[in-house]
DNA sequence: TTGTATGCGTTATCAA
DNA sequence: TTGATAACGCATACAA
């Protein structure tokens, strides 16, 4: 006799029940012969557990891929090891349709929990206020502001800011203005809040003409910088808000022949791996993106197996950045 | 009566048989009070159909970031537009054990469908020729060396090396070394066997002395430039098989105190949006990487819908890659 | 230790 | 046009 019944073989599988060893063996040579393979889809249908997570991100395209990129390698690693799958959703505009759209795929779906990863911009994370939580899997936040009724984890934007505009005052700037991301993100007035902290704290200048916003991109870093010189001659350090902005920034000052850090010291905000190919090699802050999608997904796991009836208090995450010095923040070069 | 039978709920929603108006519009209220949302995993079970499309790719860190979230992007657009999600499935190395445990995966899952996205390395293909065809969703391999037995959507590296070598002969170089990527990588070869014939097309040299190895990172651009200006004083050129190391050939140039383009052209590939705002800007290969990801998607949708018993003769799409031209390759500047 | 029956939420078949 | 009923492939409670 060949036959063994399906509930046998389910529990060879899932090890959820013991099987005689000989049972073991046929099934897994049966199954070795077959190329059969569980269906997760019935699986998932029986068990109420899908073992997916669902992970929200802006869309990739123009945007800064590095950020994304990151969280998303540190998310995957850790469902990876936990068992789960990804399901990869992206959201470009803050309308709330595209917002609903995305959320019912998602529960339709049936994923065990949420990644939101959107950058927040004003308002756009307001969905949340308005909908049934007993409707929604748990859901975590990553890179939003943080709200102690959710669950967020977040990298602290304002002392990462601060970190670099204490380190230029160190080197002897006097004189620091900031290019901005668009000004409706979190992210920028988080990170332009820690700018004015950090000059407050030193007596200096946080005038209305050392702000000029970008919108991430290089270019945008180009013209920050030309704004920037023509409104303060007397401009002396420069705080991008991220390194491709401020890539930009130092071509601006190649092409106005000033030289960095000699005339004016620089730092960038992410730390990638091409900052330390910029010329000059970019002080930058580096967030631990990688670590925070690992954060995330463990969080999400806690709470996906805590059976979330037993309303787990929502937990805050926030991760401190780290500055990286090189050669554009030094006023005596070595 | 509020009730109405599960079938005709069904087919309310598919619209796969006619319904009562009146029917329809209890049906429509009760789901929007109730919140309600089908179950796409009992959906899949019963139609064998997930509607779930994995995309394979290599683990984003480190690695450039562009190539693989362009495409990405074009994935995902596409799908979402054909009614599928994405499932992301990460792969670091090319042992055969990760790739079966990836594919074992997918067909847990029951995909419809495979993109696979890793890049090509010696040999890290040749699983396909050991499975069942039958086992497994139709699979399409993007960016990958064209093969006639299967499914291929591809840049023609070939092509955008020549391009760019083309360019830099016409601009008057005369003596061009080449950063490659890895040896072992498809794309390298490719790209090394573009330089290789363009050269041979001009009668200039393509001895060994203007070959050097990078890893598509910045740093390695760096080292590469130095290696090449200590083998070669009369280097007047320089093909950077990507845009990152292009940047640390920049780099190198600058600390040896090289003027781009007046000492040495420069060009890279991808075309990054940062390009434009190195110093100087940096001429670069287009590849239409957004465009490729849909098209994989278009051919995957294609031979799912086809029932895929009729057995489609696999197609290749080789799309052409462009020379933008700025001012690093310029020996005239305007 | 194993087989049998039932349910998970949907679609499809067949009557009504 | 609709309602019952049997799959889909797995897990599980209950018997054996």
């Amino acid at each position: 006799m060949a036959g063994v019944s399906t509930g046998t073989v389910s529990n060879a599988l899932t090890g959820k029940r013991p099987v005689a060893e000989a049972s073991h063996q046929r099934i897994l040579t049966a199954i070795a012969e077959l190329g059969y393979q569980p269906n997760l889809m019935a699986r998932g249908l029986a068990n109420q557990r899908s073992h997916v997570l669902s992970v929200v991100i802006k869309e990739l395209s123009d945007l800064g891929f590095y950020g994304y990129s990151s969280a998303l390698t540190g998310i995957q690693r850790e469902a990876n090891r936990l068992g789960y799958s990804i399901m990869l959703h992206f959201v470009n505009s803050s309308a709330e349709e595209e917002i609903f759209a995305t959320l019912d795929q998602i529960r339709a779906r049936r994923a065990d929990g949420i990644i939101w990863a959107i950058h927040e911009v004003d308002g756009n994370r307001d969905w949340v206020r308005d909908i049934r939580p007993e409707d929604y899997p748990p859901l975590t936040f990553l890179h939003m502001h943080p709200d102690p009724a959710l669950s967020v984890v977040a990298i602290d934007n304002q002392a990462g800011a601060s970190l670099a505009v204490a380190h230029m005052i160190e080197q002897g700037a006097r004189t620091i203005g900031i290019i901005t991301g668009p000004a409706d993100w979190w992210e920028s007035q988080s990170r332009l809040a820690g700018w004015q902290h950090a000059l407050e704290q030193a007596n200096l200048d946080t005038g209305s003409s050392l702000v000029v916003a970008g919108d991430w991109l290089a270019e945008s870093g180009q013209k920050g910088l030309e704004t920037l010189l023509n409104q303060r001659p007397d401009l002396d350090a420069v705080f991008a808000c991220n390194d491709t902005m401020a890539l930009g920034a130092i071509y601006t000052a190649h092409r106005c022949g000033l030289s960095i850090p000699d005339d004016l010291l620089l730092v960038g905000f992410d730390n990638t791996p091409e900052a330390e190919s910029y010329w000059p090699p970019l002080t930058s802050i580096h967030q631990g993106l990688r670590q925070s999608g690992q954060i995330a997904v463990d969080e999400l796991h806690q709470i996906i197996e805590s059976g979330k009836n037993e309303h787990i208090s929502p937990r805050q995450h926030i991760l401190q950045p780290e500055l990286i010095i090189r050669r554009s923040s030094m006023r005596d070069k070595i």
